[in-house]
DNA sequence: GAATCACTACTCGGATAGGGTGTGTCCGAGTATACATGG
DNA sequence: CCATGTATACTCGGACACACCCTATCCGAGTAGTGATTC
């Protein structure tokens, strides 16, 4: 999986700590972590083709969140960066070679990727009902002081 | 994920087709579904360190099922194949840049690692609940001729 | 005729090249601000 | 003093190289069978 999913839902959390007043632009952002700015600012691209962000050009200029955290599933994030398609795809080996299936005109999928898509369809139900309210309130309740720190880093120099 | 996974699934259920009197040669079990016999065999040779498949080498050699189809589950294979390491690995920018959680001597993981683990685990959960001796009853069921075509073609030239 | 021995052919096993998808970087389009200028 | 036009600096957005892992391939180690040879 990309290391960009990391990096959008970190920057998510902290754009919400910072606060919907201002946008923020992606440099400042990758500062926070010492992320490689330009590669940072493709994911949140990314994000804000989603519509997860809403983002602004020139001076003053930046991200911020399009909506509330508690409306951002951890899938959305996931989807957004790294596409809609699953982990497993199936090349339909069984319909190639001597052990060619004859029936099949167009049945339905080989049972192995109906197998392989169950795991994954738990996979994204698993992420779907976890949204960003609910992992800020737990990294806050872990680091009571991370968004003053923040806060106050962002508004200084 | 690799290609591979479905190639060691769909072998696994052909070889409990063809039946364990004999070994059946990678080679053999490549032709079946016109896959590059040398890379399918690489595949193998990962099953049979995870003691899912024994080999035998020399004239007669080849693989066969270490142990009943209702003893292997997705799991096994996935991990055989793509190794223990999960998909989403944290690399733990929280703890650079200025951004840094000082208090962090060596914590628990942070929450977005935690939320994506959950997520994993129900995805890993799933494929564990599911074993190959069902996979090859459902695929019986589609197509029950496809066992008896197998071992015809195997047992011919 | 039976046992032994060397030879052959066949298989796995790991070491060895090539391509495709992230990973990282760069420069251009667009815009709000700030300032100078004129009324 | 106020309005206006212009220049500027700053931001996103997409286009451009690089690297690593998956894909694919090759050759060597080892073994079972086979045939010849000898007692």
């Amino acid at each position: 999986m990309s290391e960009g999913v990391e990096w959008a839902l970190h920057s998510c959390i902290n754009l919400a700590w910072i606060g919907p007043e201002r946008a923020v632009p992606a440099a400042r952002l990758a500062a926070w972590h010492e992320l490689p700015a330009a590669y940072l600012n493709k994911q949140l691209q990314a994000l804000a083709r989603a519509g997860i962000l809403a983002s602004t050009s020139g001076p003053k200029g930046g991200f911020r969140l399009a909506r509330p955290l508690a409306e951002i599933s951890l899938m959305d994030v996931v989807v957004a960066v790294e596409g809609t398609a699953g982990a497993f795809r199936c090349a339909e080996i069984r319909s190639r070679g001597p052990g060619a299936v004859p029936t099949a005109g167009d049945g339905p999928a080989c049972v192995i990727a109906q197998a392989m898509g169950r795991a994954e369809l738990a996979w994204r139900r698993a992420l779907a009902e976890q949204n960003l309210e609910e992992l800020r309130q737990q990294a806050e309740r872990r680091t009571p002081q991370a968004p003053e720190r923040l806060r106050t880093w962002f508004h200084g120099p």
